[in-house]
Formats: C-alpha cells, sequence, structure tokens
DNA sequence: TATTTGATTCTT
DNA sequence: AGAATCAAATAT
C-alpha cells in the first residue's frame, strides 16, 4: 500500500523511524526494482546544525521548503547522489535521508550506493513520491520492527547536534 | 567574480 | 590516509 500525504507530515524523527521496513519502489521501462528500507537518518529545520536548511532556504535545499512526501536528491561531493524524502508542513524545512536498503536480500549501505543501484539522479529531485509511477513508497510489515538508533554519519561540523542519535537501523 | 565546501566512496 | 570531482554556498 503506497504511503499517503499524512504519513509524511509527521515528526521527522516519526517518519524516519517508520520508514524502516517500507519499500521504495523504483519503476525503470519495463522493469521493477523492489528496495526494503534498512537505514535512515532526520534531518529536522532551522536549528539543526547538520541540515542544509540550516541557514535558511537556498537553491539546494528549496525542495525541503515545500510538501511533505517528495524526493529531495542532491549531488554531494561532484559524485553521488543523495536521495531523501521530505517531511513535515511546508514552513518546516526537513527531510529524511535513506542511507541503506536491502534488495533482492542484498544490502546495500551508503546514501550514493544507494541512489546508484536505484538509478536515482537529481532529475527526481523534487519529484511527488505520492503522485509518480516511476519511484514511490510503500508500508512494510505491520509489526514493529527492532530498531537501533546512532549518531548520524559525515557531520562532525554540526557542534551540540553532531551526536543527536537521528540515525535509525533495522535491527537485525 | 573567486574560493571553499561537502548528509561520500573508492583506491592506496 | 588520500584522492576524486563539481554544483552550489559562501567569501570577497
Amino acid at each position: 500500500m503506497k504511503l499517503a500525504r499524512p504519513f509524511f507530515e509527521q515528526k521527522t524523527l516519526t517518519v524516519a523511524r517508520e520508514l524502516l521496513g517500507c519499500f521504495l519502489i523504483r519503476r525503470l521501462g519495463r522493469g521493477m526494482m523492489r528496495a526494503q528500507i534498512i537505514e535512515t537518518e532526520a534531518y529536522g529545520g532551522l536549528k539543526d546544525k547538520a541540515s542544509h536548511a540550516h541557514r535558511g532556504r537556498t537553491k539546494r535545499n528549496e525542495v525541503m521548503f515545500g510538501s511533505a512526501g517528495r524526493a529531495y536528491v542532491y549531488l554531494i561531493y561532484g559524485k553521488y547522489y543523495c536521495f531523501n524524502v521530505v517531511t513535515e508542513k511546508k514552513s518546516s524545512p526537513a527531510a529524511v535521508l535513506v542511507r541503506g536498503v536491502k534488495i533482492d536480500g542484498q544490502k546495500i549501505i551508503g546514501p550514493g550506493r544507494v541512489c546508484r543501484a536505484l538509478s536515482i539522479n537529481a532529475g527526481l529531485n523534487n519529484l511527488d513520491l505520492l503522485n509518480h509511477h516511476e519511484l514511490w513508497l510503500e508500508r512494510g510489515a505491520l509489526v514493529r520492527p527492532k530498531i537501533k538508533k546512532m549518531p548520524r554519519v559525515g557531520i562532525d561540523y554540526a557542534e551540540e547536534y553532531k551526536n543527536k542519535l537521528w540515525r535509525f537501523l533495522l535491527a537485525d
């Protein structure tokens, strides 16, 4: 079942937790890929010094200021793409980064690797995941999975926000 | 206009 | 431990 708007409008930490076990579906021509989300990170609001939205609206991050349920895709280090899902109401810029998935039983760890595996690039930035036939999200199992919390990766500059346990993983 | 940077990954 | 690589953010 496709995830709907109210799901994405929840608090970012809630969405980050509840996306674990859900499926990211990618359709490419005749082919279809089904990726189970196994690792996420929350990037919340204007205060979070690790968030792209921390210093206000820019060309890159403007999607985070839009409606929940859209894709925020950006290029990092000139080489890799990162895929995020926008959360919360329009006035509250926030997103959840998908850091790891499982496709056909194979773990793909790292946001750049996830995008490479699913052919996600900047052309998909700002697409509405609720109303799209090439990329969308579906609910996982109804039972609550066991979840691990950890500090986020690659944000040493984020001062008092760098040790927040806003990284979530499915416990194996 | 010029310089720096980065929610990473791969090679040495 | 260091390099790759570039669009966008920040500094000038």
